[in-house]
DNA sequence: TGTTTCGTACGAAAAGTTTTCTACCTTTGT
DNA sequence: ACAAAGGTAGAAAACTTTTCGTACGAAACA
């Protein structure tokens, strides 16, 4: 019996996201290929990460193949989709819901460069219409 | 002997979020005001938030005035302050420091409003000179 | 075949967060 | 003066998240 029914959003923690991160650029990948790529930014150990990523495949966030002995891992939702309603969630509790206000303080920010500056302006073209 | 020697930016805890937001909206604030807020939203604990705005005032996020008997809490750093690192934080771990990409996102999935486009707008236009 | 290497699984421990319990002090009203 | 109401503080319980130790099976290789 296992946590795989929800079709609640799914929150991953801190060091979940990381991972994500990794299986995002990478696709779908061995525990070992995550935690090579995790090292290069912290100091963390193999079964830590093993750990984490079956917890993850427990709770729904990650399926795996397990038909060689190197398991393969894959996101189960859309990178698109998580991000979505991670950046809603962030939203609502930073902005009461108002993702304008969110992106006038990010252009406040200039962190942003020219050439995003221009996309964003031509996005705003086509959303007129 | 207290922790509040740090110069790192503050990363409230998701309650410790909740009680920003109402002393954000409110000013300084007495316990008993914040946790009447909190209760607007979920059910809380009186001492449940005093706890919590007591680690809050010893990780250096609140300060307070005890000179009264109710101590009166208020935020250290300012609201604008801790949003944007917030969300500097944000666009790092999920758009790779991208805050265009974020933008993007967020006036691609039509939550935002006829005004709200109209202010980005303008501010996009000032941007340019 | 035996041994070393690399993988998974499981469980427990460590650390961090949130909640509650209890004690005790101060103010207020009778 | 005393009781009641409302405040703080500290210890500890309950959860969640993160990390690590250990066991053990499969593959590689001398």
């Amino acid at each position: 019996m296992d946590m795989k029914d929800q079709n609640k959003p799914i929150e991953p923690t801190k060091s979940e996201l990381e991972i994500l991160q990794v299986l995002w650029k990478q696709g779908p990948s061995t525990v070992r290929a995550v935690n090579d790529e995790l090292l290069k930014q912290k100091d963390v150990n193999y079964t830590t990460t093993l750990k984490l990523m079956q917890i993850m495949a427990d709770k729904g966030i990650l399926k795996r193949n397990e038909s060689q002995m190197k398991h393969v891992y894959s996101v189960v939702e859309e990178e698109q989709a998580t991000k979505a309603h991670l950046v809603d969630k962030f939203v609502d509790s930073m902005y009461n819901g108002s993702a304008g206000k969110l992106v006038m303080q990010l252009l406040g920010g200039n962190k942003t460069s020219q050439q995003e500056l221009q996309e964003i302006k031509d996005l705003l073209k086509k959303l007129e219409e």
